[in-house]
DNA sequence: GAATAATAGTTGATTTGTCAAGTATATTTC
DNA sequence: GAAATATACTTGACAAATCAACTATTATTC
């Protein structure tokens, strides 16, 4: 029954608004069919100028080399991720966004922006610019 | 390729962040043998001033219902809960946390606090305090 | 006060992700 | 340059959480 730190208390309410702003983002994008996870897939590729290796997106994104592997294998069925071979390092499997994954991309993106903006609406700009300033320092 | 506007990079490294943090957090408190998760139920229960349902503990922690309850059975199994009866409405199921719960939160809380000021130790307090102000805002 | 609707919770089937172990290729060491 | 080590994945087995459908109880409506 004793207090938390700021520290303590940081940690656990960024975690429980992660989870409700993610899971709102998620639900706005299941009209594009793709999920958070994958809107945090395609918007690494869109920004890389070459061809990613699937260690590099699984390090960007926050997750195992599996959990990349696992999420990647559907993308790939339905045409919005392209396997590129590295003819340096054949033990590397590249992936880009394909044009259909670009074009799918944009369209979430609308979607995103929206939905980003609304649900920080309350919060100036300059005051997301300062904790997006401390993001980047945690990141 | 186009620019991110401002919320979108808000919701986007916000997430990555939290994945990141909790990550670090929930190996910390595996010497406990809980989860980032149970840390953040028993966190919740501990500071309530009497039996939870388990509908505002989902709500709080954002989580399903059906989670909670997927969560709930083995922390009754190995004793950090404890199921109450509420005699005013038997659909519900209260929760508490048990003896051997305190316990076990008290300890782990110890290790939380330590990783979150390790994790943030670049920021200051006020930085944070000015975050955590923004964080209530949202949530 | 019986019929209808709403709420609290559980369960089966499925999704999303992890970890540990395995394969294949590349790098380092001696 | 062969042997040992490290890297980049993939796969099987499992954990965590979701949704849709269901049960049981409470609240509302007529």
């Amino acid at each position: 029954m004793s207090e938390d730190t700021i520290s303590s208390q940081f940690l656990i309410n960024n975690a429980l608004l992660a989870s409700r702003l993610s899971k709102r983002a998620g639900n706005s994008l299941s009209v594009h069919g793709i999920s958070f996870t994958e809107y945090l897939i395609m918007s690494y590729l869109d920004h890389a100028p070459k061809a990613v290796p699937r260690i590099e997106l699984a390090d960007h994104v926050g997750m195992s080399a599996s959990g990349i592997t696992r999420m990647l294998a559907p993308m790939e069925k339905s045409h919005l991720v392209e396997k590129v071979v590295n003819p340096r390092d054949s033990r590397q499997s590249l992936v880009i966004l394909s044009k259909t994954g670009q074009r799918v991309f944009q369209e979430a993106s609308a979607s995103f922006e929206h939905i980003a903006a609304d649900l920080l609406v309350n919060i100036s700009q300059s005051q997301l610019n300062r904790v997006l300033e401390i993001y980047t320092r945690l990141l």
